[in-house]
RNA sequence: GGCGGUAUCGUCUAGGGGACUAGGACGGAGCCCUCUCAAGGCUCAAACACGGGUUCGAAUCCCGUUACCGCUACCA
């Protein structure tokens, strides 16, 4: 049997990453075990859904790269099926018709709650004679349908629970049709999970609760039951469910904060998912490989971002610099530091930056911020870095320009010719290396902090490099 | 309130009755490396919620308590 899951988001915002998270499980699921993966967008809340956050939604997944193996489902286009079906619920006598209006119901609710009681429907319409209820319907009486909840206790074992138990006396019997005759969530879910063919449910655990109800839907229903994995939930930095206050919570945030998809993805399966061994950092081929339900946990995680950088930082070194290019360069056109066609002919050169770079960074933007003294045609010197390193300007010249002449002599640019040269230098001044390197490092990059002095040298090229110095002498002797 | 779920360093987690002096990672502190910053290496601080059982033995099993979370709609 292959196995058949969705991940079912409502539109009615971005996709956020506890979403990401819980569509990532699935399709982890589907990749080990072997099966389709399928998506299916809950916009039946006509109100609240809109094509945006639908958009939103593919482009998230898409980004990750969560690919879903059949065409999208959209629940709003099943009303007529689960229309029919919670009319079977009525012909098979497993639901009946309600009269009582929102307000009463209210009314009552309000009532028991005062008393300190739990408040459960009373069951009054089902004990309506038939020919009451005729002559209702016939009348054009609003009504909904309400699902008559059998004695006795639901229970399944759960993939990440274990059984669960709920007693059936604990449920009321809720609504699968409104009176406008539209569904009822758990209605339109079994009614398109059975129709989709599910095999396993999986989901965040705040649906835990509808489980039973839907297991109820399934057996009126005489479907077979899928099974069902709860997943824990995300909550942010101060144990709360995950929400704006937290900051970025949409998956799109942390793409435009220069994430990577596959660090994302590493990151969100670490939250909930345990490969045991202490492996922590994964390929997507290697979490594939890796997923299984028994590492799965039952405790709510809360989202660190510093661990998600950090992620980022790890799969960034992992990954070869000319895969990296085509993303630093729309970063690097998107900051304003160069045209596409300036960065579409230093192919080579944008390479061996990044190769310099992506080692002190953890994201994409960390890699743009420091490329800007590389790309700039002139660099604006950092207030500190003059009042540190240039503090003798006359001292700071004198030795600016003894660079220069040993890099001027320099036989072949070439980072072990440079590093003797200038070593040799320091050294018949008697000073050590860094107090050359340091002044020389703000003449070239404006600040006290880059890569290795020499392969800023190498990257700038000779000519640059000694532009810079002179730049820095005019700017000393100002 | 009722029902359900969960409980190991600040955080993510390993742990499946003896291998626990409880392991790894993020973050923190420090050291090393070193031209700066990173990266890397090493070291340190840091946890089994509490109480009862069961057992020769419990972080691991059971029961309570507590805390937290979720659900409790003609929302999804």
């Amino acid at each position: 049997m292959t196995h058949r899951l969705r991940f079912a988001p409502s539109p009615t915002g971005y996709l956020h990453v506890g979403g990401a998270r819980t569509a990532l499980f699935n399709w982890l699921f589907a990749k080990h075990y072997g099966g389709q993966f399928l998506l299916r967008v809950e916009d039946t809340d006509r109100a609240r859904s809109t094509e945006a956050s639908t958009r939103a939604i593919f482009d998230g997944l898409e980004w990750l790269g969560l690919l879903w193996d059949e065409e999208v489902v959209y629940q709003g286009a099943n009303l007529e099926r689960h229309r029919a079906d919670a009319r079977r619920l009525l012909e098979v006598g497993a639901a009946y018709r309600c009269f009582c209006t929102p307000d009463e119901i209210d009314a009552r609710r309000r009532e028991a709650e005062q008393r300190g009681d739990a408040f459960k429907y009373d069951r009054r319409c089902d004990r309506l004679p038939a020919d009451e209820v005729a002559r209702r319907v016939a009348a054009g009486m609003p009504h909904v349908v309400r699902f008559r909840v059998p004695d006795g206790e639901t229970s399944w074992d759960d993939l990440v629970h274990g059984v669960i138990t709920f007693p059936n006396k604990d449920v009321e019997d809720f609504v699968v049709l409104r009176s406008d005759a539209t569904p009822i969530y758990n209605m339109a879910v079994v009614s398109d999970d059975i129709a989709m063919r599910i095999t396993l449910v999986m989901r965040g655990d705040d649906h835990i609760s509808n489980t039973p109800k839907q297991i109820m839907l399934y057996n009126a229903l005489g479907a077979t039951l899928p099974r069902f994995a709860h997943l824990p939930m995300i909550h942010g930095l101060d144990g709360k469910k995950l929400s704006k206050r937290h900051g970025a919570t949409a998956v799109g945030d942390y793409r435009h904060l220069g994430i990577l998809p596959q660090a994302m993805l590493n990151f969100l399966a670490l939250l909930g998912w345990s490969p045991g061994n202490d492996i922590e950092v994964m390929t997507v081929p290697q979490m594939i490989e890796l997923f299984s339900v028994e590492g799965l946990s039952k405790k709510a995680a809360i989202f660190d971002p510093k661990k998600l950088e950090w992620m980022n930082g790890q799969h960034l070194s992992l990954l070869p610099s000319e895969s990296l290019a085509p993303l630093v360069s729309d970063a690097l056109v998107e900051a304003g530091l160069v045209t596409r066609d300036e960065i579409n002919v230093r192919r080579v050169w944008l390479i061996s930056l990044i190769d310099l770079l992506k080692l002190r960074s953890r994201t994409i933007d960390d890699i743009v911020r420091q490329a800007a003294p590389y790309l700039a045609e002139h660099v604006s010197y950092d207030a500190d870095a003059i009042a540190k390193q240039w503090k003798d300007r006359a001292a700071t010249v004198e030795l600016l320009l003894s660079v220069r002449d040993t890099l001027t002599s320099v036989n072949t640019w070439e980072p072990h010719q440079i590093e003797d040269g200038l070593r040799a230098e320091a050294e018949r001044r008697g000073i050590g290396a860094g107090k050359m390197f340091q002044p020389l490092r703000v003449a070239l990059t404006g600040l006290t902090v880059s890569a290795g002095i020499f392969d800023v040298l190498i990257l700038l090229g000779r000519q640059r490099s000694l532009e810079r110095i002179d730049d820095a002498v005019n700017f000393l002797r100002a």
